[in-house]
DNA sequence: GATGAAAAAATTTGCGG
DNA sequence: CCGCAAATTTTTTCATC
């Protein structure tokens, strides 16, 4: 799962390829790059066991799911040492599709992608600011997404 | 592009199994839901058509790549009618991967993949905080990233 | 609309350089 | 480590229900 691997610039014109279409055929990928479709596959295959590929996934667009509102809330805890029950009652929360764990201004920061304002404001009254170990939160509306990509290998 | 589409039950599932796995076999989804391989292949097809499916990503691992940073950095603008000019030279940044533009605390809200954090004072003092129209930055350092998944169809 | 088998295409394997 | 080509698997199509 994790060799170490050092990636050349044939790795790095698969991967650029993938990131944007996973399902580029090999036949595609190997003309590109004049090297033939085993040797794309062998490639591809190195990536995944050294992590550097960790998934293959379809993407979808939330607002055609009725998913409307994007936002980010930002938690302040009473305590710091309270994080992991904080954790995971956030995880049992669907609408909360990533959390990192900060430094600076919030403890915790969450991305959340939801219905509509009506199902934010019940999220955050009833199942957010009613965590007991939270102090405070802070919540950043998105509205409107300008730069969504992938890392440059 | 943009056909309205109401997914059903077997949409859902389908949807489910390829934002996990986006090499999911049509085979094998047919049989978890006892439908036939083509009728898997007219249900992904409607919802490409339908704008529900955007794309197929193969994910990296930001830190396998070298970018063992992962931060966000809020700006906020002297004037709101400059967010078109920042953007522009926000996307011309490479390590910005993604930006929202958002009520609240700050005007646009920015996500960082960066190697190291020499590399963030390079990247803060010398492309980001030297923008004119830039007022003010603040930066949250993300340590870990407990919680990382797509929107339930 | 869905089926299921046939056709087309892509992936994967393994021998040889 | 790469290329080639055969073998396998998957996707796609289409006549039929």
């Amino acid at each position: 799962m994790s060799t170490d691997y050092r990636i050349d610039n044939l790795d790095k014109a698969v991967l650029s390829a993938l990131q944007a279409d996973a399902r580029t055929p090999y036949a595609e990928l190997a003309k590109q790059n004049g090297v033939s479709p085993g040797t794309i596959h062998v490639r591809v295959e190195k990536m995944k066991q050294a992590g550097i590929i960790t998934s293959a996934q379809v993407m979808v667009d939330p607002k055609k799911l009725g998913y409307q509102v994007c936002c980010f809330i930002g938690i302040n805890l009473k305590a710091a040492g309270d994080y992991p029950e904080v954790l995971a009652k956030l995880q049992a929360l669907p609408q909360v599709v990533e959390a990192y764990y900060t430094t600076g201004h919030y403890s915790i920061f969450t991305k959340i992608l939801i219905r509509n304002i009506d199902a934010l404001h019940d999220l955050l009254v009833n199942h957010i600011q009613c965590i007991e170990q939270i102090q405070s939160t802070e919540t950043l509306l998105s509205l409107q997404q300008p730069i969504m990509r992938q890392i440059q290998p």
